[in-house]
DNA sequence: AAAAAAG
C-alpha cells in the first residue's frame, strides 16, 4: 500500500483523534423508534405541507400512518439488543408488522448521536473561532436571484416553521444550527413536499443536501404503511440518493443521518473501494434511504441484495456529472432498466450547481411534469469568491505555487486559523508528484485521486479537513460537492477543459456564505477556456486581466460545451428555449431547427447516406432526437442555416 | 485526454 510521508504524519495524529471521535460506541443496530412515536404516533406524525402527492398511494393502502396504529407497536421492549425479534434481519413479517425496516425498541441512547462527532471535531480544531462554527452566514443569501418554471409551482416559504416537518425533525434542524432556510431550501422543500419532480440548479454549500433530504425523510415518516415483501436477503429501500464520488456519498450519508436522528428512518451508505460485507450487513439491518455510488449499487442489484421496487424517492446529486458520458449508461441502467418504479410513480429530484442543456435533455427522461429551479450561485459568481487568473507557463507552475504558499504563510492572513489550500491538478500522476515535491519543500500536503485506495483517500480527506495537513492536492474527484469548511484558497494549478468544472472546483471555497480565494494558472494550453473564463469572471464582477480579455476576443466561439447560459445561474430551463419541442417532439415534422449551441460543427460529418430509418440516440453533445429518413433538417452550427437531407443518422462518440 | 465508478 502506497502511503505518502504526509499521510504517515497524519495517521499518527488522526488516529488519536479518530478514537476520540468514536468514543460513543456504535450500537449493533441503529434504527430506532422514539418513544413518542411508539403508541399514539398518529397525533405526532408530521403534517405534510402543501397538497399531497398526486401519485397513486403506494399500495392503495390507506391504513393510517406508518408510525400510527397499534399493529406492531409495543410499549416496551421485552428483549435487549440482538435478541430483539423485531430487529432480526430474517424474521417473519407478520400481518401486523407495519415496519419491517425499523429496528427495535431500544432506549433512545442506542442510536448514535450524529451530532456528537461535530462537537468533538470542533473542539479539536482549537484554531477555529466560535463564531465560525455557528452555521451559515445568512446575510450572504439576501437578494439571490431565483428562476423558477413549471406548472403550478408551490409557493416558497420563509421559515422552517412554515414547513413544519414534525417535532423530531424540527429539533434536528435546530441541532444543525439552521436558523432559516437557504434560498434553495425555501423553494425546493415545498416543491418536494408537494410530491413534485424537481430539477434544481444550486451551488453545493447552499444547503442542497438538506433541500432533498428533509422532504424524503419526512415523506417516509408520513407515508402510509406499506406491507413489504422480503425475498431472502433482499432489502427494499424507499429512497435512493446517488452521487458521483464515494466521498460525496459519505458526506450525504453523514448529513442525512443528522437530519433523520431519532425519526426511525434508517439511512445506509454503499460505495466502492470499501469491503462489501460490512455494507451488506448494514443493509440487512434495514434501510429506508440508500445513499450510493453507481458502481456499487449496480453490484448490489446484480447480487439481488437490493431491490429498487419500493423506491418512491430518487435524488441525483451532482446530476450533470451523473449524466455525462462516463456515468450516463450506468445511471440509465439503474433508473430505467432495473426494477425501479417508473417516473410517474416515484418522485425524482435532480440537483447540481450547473445544468448544461444537453444534460437537461437527458435528465428530462427521468422526470415527469417537473419544476425547474435555479438559484443564483451563492459563492461562485458572487463577491464571496475572489477569482484571480495568472499567466503561468507550464514550467513555472511549481515555483509560482511555492511563492503563493510562502506569501500565504507569511501574511498569516487568517490569523491563527488554519488556512486550508486545495490544489487541483489534471492528472493523478501529476497530483502525486506535486504532493511529494511540496512535502520535501517544507509544505506538508496530501493527495486525493482515483488511484489511491479508499482508505488512503479517506485519510487524506480527514487530515485535510481537520487542518492537520493544510494542503490537499486533488484531481477532479474532489471537484464536486465536497463540503470542506475553512478552505480559504483553491488553486487551479491545471485548469479544467470545461468551464463548468471550473465552477465546481472554485465552489470548494466560499462555502456557507464565507469568503474565499480562487487562483488559476493559465497558459497556452488553456486557450479554449479563455472566452468562457473571461465571461464568467466578468459576470461575477471579477477583475479580468487585459491579456485574458485579449485571448478571449481572439478565441473562436467555442462549441456549446464551453459556453454558459443563464446569466448568473448554473443554467436555465431548456424547455423555455424556443426550439424546445421542435427538437424533442417533432415526429411527423419534416424540418428540424437546431441551434448552433446544440451541435458542434462536426455534426455535418455525422449525416451519412443510408436507407435505414432514423434512429433515436444521442450525439456526443448529449443531444437527443429522433430522426426519420427523408427528413429535412436545418443546422445552424456553421453560422448560417444549411439544409440537409437525412438518410440516416450516424452517431459518433 | 483525464477522471470517476465494481473487483
Amino acid at each position: 500500500m502506497r502511503t505518502s510521508w504526509a499521510d504517515s504524519v497524519a495517521k499518527s495524529a488522526s488516529e488519536t483523534v479518530v478514537s476520540n471521535n468514536n468514543s460513543v460506541p456504535r450500537p449493533t443496530r441503529s434504527t430506532y423508534v422514539p418513544p413518542h412515536l411508539r403508541s399514539s404516533a398518529a397525533a405526532d406524525a408530521p403534517t405534510p405541507a402543501g397538497t399531497p402527492t398526486e401519485r397513486p398511494s403506494f399500495n392503495g393502502n390507506t391504513g393510517g400512518s406508518r408510525w400510527g396504529g397499534s399493529g406492531g407497536t409495543r410499549p416496551e421492549s421485552g428483549r435487549q439488543g440482538q435478541g430483539n425479534g423485531y430487529a432480526a434481519a430474517g424474521r417473519d413479517v407478520g400481518a401486523n408488522d407495519r415496519n419491517n425496516r425499523s429496528g427495535g425498541w431500544d432506549s433512545r441512547e442506542r442510536e448514535v448521536n450524529s451530532f456528537v462527532n461535530d462537537d468533538k471535531v470542533y473542539d479539536m480544531k482549537q484554531g477555529f473561532s466560535e463564531q465560525e462554527n455557528t452555521g451559515i452566514n445568512f446575510d450572504a443569501y439576501d437578494d439571490i436571484p431565483v428562476e423558477i418554471s413549471g406548472e403550478n409551482v408551490p409557493s416558497p416559504v420563509n421559515t422552517f416553521a412554515e414547513i413544519d416537518l414534525g417535532e423530531t425533525m424540527n429539533q434536528n434542524i435546530r441541532r444543525c444550527k439552521y436558523v432559516k432556510p437557504t434560498p434553495v431550501q425555501r423553494y425546493a422543500i415545498p416543491i418536494a413536499l408537494a410530491g413534485r419532480d424537481l430539477m434544481a440548479c444550486a451551488q453545493t454549500g447552499s444547503g442542497k443536501t438538506a433541500a432533498f433530504c428533509f422532504p424524503i425523510i419526512s415523506g417516509i415518516m408520513r407515508d402510509q404503511y406499506v406491507q413489504r415483501q422480503r425475498g431472502g436477503r433482499t432489502v427494499y429501500p424507499l429512497g435512493l440518493i446517488l452521487s458521483p464520488t464515494r466521498e460525496l456519498s459519505c458526506q450525504i450519508h453523514d448529513e442525512a443521518k443528522k437530519f433523520s436522528y431519532q425519526t426511525g428512518v434508517k439511512v445506509v451508505v454503499a460505495y466502492g473501494g470499501a469491503p462489501i460485507n460490512q455494507q451488506l450487513r448494514e443493509l440487512e439491518r434495514g434501510v429506508d434511504i440508500l445513499v450510493a455510488t453507481p458502481g456499487r449499487l449496480v453490484d448490489l442489484l446484480e447480487r439481488a441484495r437490493v431491490s429498487l421496487q419500493a423506491i418512491r424517492y430518487l435524488a441525483l446529486d451532482e446530476a450533470d456529472r451523473m449524466l455525462d458520458m462516463g456515468f450516463e449508461p450506468q445511471i440509465k441502467k439503474i433508473v430505467e432498466q432495473m426494477d425501479m418504479p417508473n417516473r410517474s410513480v416515484r418522485q425524482t429530484m435532480l440537483f447540481s450547481a450547473t445544468f448544461p442543456r444537453e444534460i437537461q435533455r437527458l435528465a428530462s427522461d427521468f422526470l415527469s411534469n417537473y419544476i425547474f429551479l435555479a438559484v443564483g450561485r451563492v459563492g461562485s459568481s458572487t463577491d464571496l469568491i475572489v477569482q484571480r487568473v495568472e499567466f503561468v507557463p507550464e514550467s513555472d507552475k511549481r515555483s509560482h505555487l511555492m511563492d503563493l504558499l510562502h506569501a500565504q504563510r507569511e501574511n498569516g492572513e487568517h490569523g491563527k486559523l488554519q488556512a486550508l489550500t486545495l490544489v487541483f491538478m489534471e492528472t493523478k500522476k501529476g497530483a502525486d508528484s506535486l504532493e511529494h515535491w511540496l512535502c520535501i519543500n517544507g509544505f506538508p500536503s496530501t493527495t486525493i485521486h482515483g488511484d489511491r485506495s479508499q482508505q488512503e483517500r479517506e485519510l487524506a480527506l480527514r487530515s485535510f479537513k481537520s487542518g492537520k495537513i493544510p494542503i490537499l492536492v486533488a484531481t477532479d474527484v474532489a471537484a464536486r460537492g465536497l463540503d470542506i469548511p475553512h478552505v480559504t484558497h483553491v488553486v487551479n494549478f491545471d485548469l479544467p477543459n470545461d468551464i463548468d468544472d471550473y465552477v465546481h472546483r472554485i465552489g470548494r471555497t466560499g462555502r456557507a456564505g464565507k469568503t474565499g480565494l480562487a487562483t488559476a494558472f493559465f497558459n497556452e494550453s488553456n486557450m479554449t477556456l479563455a472566452r468562457p473564463l473571461a465571461e464568467l469572471m466578468q459576470e461575477a464582477n471579477q477583475e479580468v486581466p487585459a491579456w485574458l480579455t485579449h485571448y478571449a476576443s481572439q478565441a473562436p466561439y467555442g462549441s456549446n460545451k464551453n459556453r454558459r447560459s443563464g446569466g448568473h445561474f448554473g443554467g436555465c430551463d431548456f424547455r423555455r428555449e424556443e426550439s424546445f419541442g421542435k427538437n424533442l417532439d417533432y415526429y411527423g415534422e419534416e424540418i428540424v431547427v437546431l441551434h448552433s449551441e446544440f451541435l458542434p460543427i462536426t455534426v455535418e460529418c455525422m449525416l451519412l447516406v443510408s436507407q435505414v430509418h432514423g434512429i433515436r440516440s444521442s450525439l456526443s453533445t448529449g443531444l437527443f432526437f429522433t430522426c426519420f429518413s427523408g427528413m429535412y433538417i436545418y443546422i445552424y452550427s456553421i453560422g448560417f442555416p444549411r439544409l440537409f437531407y437525412v438518410f440516416t443518422f450516424s452517431i459518433r462518440f
